[in-house]
RNA sequence: GGCGGCGUAGCUCAGUGGUAGAGCAGGAGAAUCAUAAUCUCUUGGCCGGGGGUUCAAGUCCCUCCGCCGCUACCA
C-alpha cells in the first residue's frame, strides 16, 4: 500500500500582547488556503496555529490592567480563536504556550541541550533601561539614553544561560546554499545569508526570574525562566509529538512549511534552525516570509489609528471576499497596500462582475431555458468552442497546482480567472438566448448550458481553498452533492463529472455589488496624515501611543492665506512666506521649495500651527509651521476643499 | 557605513540579447441571459539619466540619481 501523503503547515504562534490585526489574519488565511488546497489534493494535512503567551510584554500588559498574566492571556486568546472561526480557518490544532503539553516539552528540550553540553552559564552584558525593563545593544543606545523613552540606561551584567549557537553557523550556511527552496522568497534567503556572513554569536536563552517571572521555568535551575523565543519556536515540534509520541512526530516532522512574516524571519532562519540542529532534528522543508500590509499607503500603527480590524472587514465585505483580496492583491512575499478603494475595486470587478455574474447568468439560463435542471449535453452538438472550454478547465489542474506549490497565490487566482473570463466569452459567443428561440437548436442549447454548469463546478473546486463558503455554495446550487472539504479523487477534477438532470437552486447573488467608497478628498487625507505624523513623534515617548483630545487641543491650528512667497537665498528647500491669519500676518520659513515655486502659492489657503515656538532658520525668524504631506520630501500642502476665511480655527 | 534589491503606460506590475506587454483606469461600439453585470475594438511608453559591449540592449557591463530591504538576543 502506498504511504499516505502528509503535509504539515504552521503559522507563527501569535503574541497575545496585541489584538489580532490584518497581519495576523493574512498569515493565517494564507496557511488555511494552503492547507485546504493540500487536503483537496489528497494530503493528510496538519495545520497548526496558536498563541505565544509568555514574556515581558505580556507580563507588563497584564500588570497594567491589574490582571494576572494568565488571565490576561486567556482573554486575548479568545479574540484570536473567534477571529479564526469567523475567517473559516481550518486549523487542526491550536496551541497555547501556557499549556502543560507544551511547557513540558520546552523543559525537555532544555534538558536535552544541557545533556548535549550545548549550554553554558555566562554574564550577559548590555545597556539596560530600568523603567522600560529592556536591554539595548550598544549601537542602539543614543548618547547613553534609551532610544525608546530617552531616559538614561545603565550598563549591567547578569548571569544567564547561553546556547552555543555560534557552532552551527557554517552548517547553516551550507544548508541554505544546498537547499535553494529552504528560505523563500529568494531575496529573503539572500538577507539571511548576508546576516550569516558576519560572526554569529551564542544566544542568551534564559532570563533571571527576579527580573521576569512570566515564563517557563528552567528545569535544572529555578532562578531562571526560558527566553520567549525558544519557548515559542518549540511549539512546532512539541505539538506533533516531539519528546512524547515518536510515531506521531515522525509522521509530521519535518514540517513542510513554516509561514512567517518578514519581521520574524531571522529568528526562524537562524535561532530555530540552529536549535533543531542542536537537537539532531531535520530542518523544516520551507520557511516562507511574507510581506506586510500598509493602509492607504501608510504604515499601519496604533498611533495613526489606521489598524485594519479583520473582523470589521469580514463583516463589511464578507469573509470570502476579504480572503480573496488579501491573496489576490499582492504577490505572496511582497508588501502590499490595503485600501477600501482597492478592496471594493476587486470585489466589484472580479467577484461581483466576473465570477458572481457568470454564476448568476448561468443559473438563470438553466432555469429559463432548461426547466431548472442541468441539461444533458448532446455529443453530436459539441463544437470546437466547447472542447476548448473543456481543455482550458483541464489545464488548471497543473497550472493552478504549480502556482500553489510555489506559494504564488495571486498567480493561481489569475489562472483560475482565465477560466472565468473564457466562460463569460463563451456565453456571448454562443448566445443561448438566441438558441432558445429555435426549437431545432435544443441539442445545441443543452450542450452549451451543460458546458457552463460544468465549468462552474470545476471553478468551485479550484476556488475552494480561497473562498470555501462561496465555492461550496456554487457546487450545491449547481446541483452537485460534492463536499469540498474532503479530498477529491483525481477524476473529480476531470471534465464531464457533473451529473445532468439535477435541479439547480439559485440563491442570493454570490457577491452583491457594492458602492465604491467615496474617494477621500485629498486635502483631508493629507491633513490627517501630516497631523498624525506630529502626533507620532510625541507618542513614541509614552507607552500607550494614543493621545487624548486635550493633547490635540494644545495645537492651535488656523487657516492662513499666503500673501507673499520667495526663495531663501542659499537654501534649495526653503521658502520664506508671509501668511495672513486674520489677526496678523506671520512670517514663516517652510521647507517646500522643491515642490512649489513661490508664485503659485500666493493666495492659497494653508493650515498653520499658530502656537509653535518661533525658530530661526537660516537667520530668518519663522513663527509657525504649515502642514504638508510627505515623509522626507514634501509631497503636497494641506489645504481646504471650500474657500475659508484666514484666521479660522482648524479642529 | 556594509550587503542586497528595485526604477517599464495615469496606477499596479510582467517581460529568456532579436518588432515593448497585461490588469485596472480612459475612449468607442455590440448584445440583452445576468448583480448595468458582459463582449469586441481602442488611446496611451526618451523602459530613471549618462556612457560602454554587441550586427542588435528594457535585458549584459560601468557610472550617476532616486526609492526600498537586511544589519539578531522586546515579541
Amino acid at each position: 500500500m502506498r504511504k499516505q501523503k502528509t503535509f504539515y503547515i504552521t503559522t507563527p504562534i501569535y503574541y497575545v500582547n496585541d489584538v489580532p490585526h490584518i497581519g495576523h489574519a493574512y498569515t493565517t488565511i494564507a496557511a488555511d488556503v494552503l492547507a485546504r488546497y493540500k487536503r483537496l489534493r489528497g494530503y493528510e494535512t496538519f495545520f497548526l496555529t496558536g498563541t505565544d503567551e509568555h514574556g515581558q510584554k505580556v507580563q507588563q500588559a497584564a500588570v497594567k490592567q491589574g490582571l494576572d498574566p494568565q488571565a490576561h492571556a486567556d482573554r486575548m486568546v479568545t479574540a484570536f480563536k473567534e477571529l479564526w472561526k469567523r475567517l473559516t480557518i481550518s486549523n487542526s490544532d491550536f496551541v497555547r504556550t501556557t499549556e502543560d503539553r507544551h511547557k513540558w516539552i520546552v523543559q525537555y528540550v532544555l534538558r536535552e541541550l544541557k545533556d548535549r553540553n550545548l549550554l553554558y552559564q555566562a554574564a550577559y552584558e548590555g545597556w539596560y533601561c530600568l523603567p522600560d525593563e529592556r536591554f539595548w545593544a550598544g549601537n542602539e543606545v543614543v548618547d547613553g539614553k534609551c532610544p525608546e523613552c530617552g531616559r538614561p540606561v545603565e550598563h549591567i551584567s547578569e548571569s544567564n544561560y547561553f546556547f552555543k549557537m555560534s557552532a552551527y553557523r557554517d552548517r547553516l550556511i551550507q544548508h541554505i546554499r544546498k537547499h535553494p527552496g529552504f528560505i523563500q522568497p529568494e531575496s529573503r534567503r539572500n538577507e539571511v545569508l548576508g546576516f550569516l556572513d558576519r560572526p554569529l554569536e551564542d544566544l542568551c536563552i534564559s532570563r533571571p526570574r527576579a527580573r521576569l517571572s512570566w515564563g517557563i521555568p528552567f528545569p535544572f535551575d529555578p532562578d531562571y525562566v526560558t527566553y520567549v523565543w525558544v519557548d515559542a519556536l518549540v511549539n512546532y515540534i512539541s505539538v506533533p509529538g516531539y519528546g512524547s509520541d515518536d510515531r506521531r512526530f515522525k509522521k509530521w516532522w519535518p514540517a513542510d512549511i513554516h509561514l512567517v512574516g518578514k519581521d520574524i524571519l531571522t529568528t526562524h532562519a537562524v535561532y530555530w534552525s540552529t536549535l533543531l540542529m542542536a537537537l539532531g532534528l531535520d530542518l523544516p522543508k520551507t520557511l516562507f516570509a511574507h510581506g506586510w500590509w500598509t493602509v492607504n499607503g501608510e504604515k499601519m500603527s496604533k498611533s495613526l489609528g489606521n489598524v485594519v480590524d479583520p473582523n470589521a472587514m469580514a463583516a463589511e465585505y464578507g469573509t470570502d471576499a476579504f480572503r480573496y483580496f488579501l491573496l489576490r492583491e499582492v504577490p505572496f512575499g511582497q508588501d502590499g497596500d490595503f485600501s477600501k478603494q482597492a478592496m471594493t475595486g476587486r470585489y466589484n470587478s472580479e467577484l461581483a462582475n466576473d465570477l458572481g455574474n457568470l454564476f448568476s447568468r448561468t443559473l438563470t439560463m438553466i432555469e429559463k431555458y432548461s426547466g431548472g435542471a442541468v441539461p444533458k449535453p448532446h455529443p453530436k452538438a459539441v463544437k470546437a468552442d466547447d472542447r476548448r472550454m473543456a481543455a482550458r478547465a483541464g489545464k488548471l489542474y497543473k497550472s493552478v497546482g504549480g502556482e500553489m506549490d510555489r506559494f504564488a497565490f495571486h498567480r493561481a487566482l489569475l489562472e483560475i480567472w482565465t477560466l472565468v473570463d473564457s466562460a463569460n466569452r463563451y456565453v456571448e459567443q454562443n448566445a443561448p438566448w438566441d438558441l432558445a428561440k429555435d426549437p431545432k437548436k435544443r441539442p445545441r442549447l443543452d450542450t452549451v448550458l451543460y458546458h457552463l454548469a460544468e465549468t462552474i463546478r470545476i471553478l468551485a473546486i479550484y476556488l475552494f481553498p480561497f473562498m470555501p463558503t462561496t465555492a461550496q455554495r456554487m457546487i450545491t446550487e449547481i446541483g452537485s452533492t460534492a463536499q469540498l472539504d474532503h479530498a477529491l479523487k483525481p477524476w473529480d477534477y476531470q471534465w464531464g463529472k457533473l451529473k445532468p438532470a439535477r435541479a439547480v437552486q439559485k440563491g442570493r447573488p454570490l457577491f452583491p455589488r457594492m458602492e465604491a467608497p467615496a474617494t477621500i478628498p485629498k486635502q483631508e487625507t493629507v491633513a490627517s496624515a501630516t497631523l498624525s505624523k506630529e502626533i507620532r513623534m510625541e507618542s513614541t515617548q509614552t507607552e500607550p501611543s494614543l493621545i487624548t483630545i486635550d493633547d490635540f487641543r494644545k495645537l492651535e491650528l488656523r487657516v492662513g492665506r499666503v500673501v507673499t512667497a520667495e526663495k531663501v537665498a542659499g537654501a534649495d528647500k526653503l521658502l520664506k512666506l508671509s501668511v495672513d491669519i486674520g489677526t496678523e500676518t506671520r512670517q514663516i520659513v517652510a521647507g517646500i521649495a522643491k515642490k512649489y515655486i513661490p508664485e503659485e502659492l500666493i493666495g492659497k489657503s494653508v493650515i498653520l500651527i499658530a502656537n509653535l515656538k518661533p525658530a530661526v532658520i537660516r537667520g530668518i525668524e519663522s513663527r509657525g509651521m504649515i502642514l504638508a504631506a510627505g515623509d522626507k520630501e514634501v509631497e503636497a500642502l494641506a489645504t481646504f476643499i471650500e474657500p475659508v476665511q484666514p484666521g479660522l480655527r482648524v479642529k
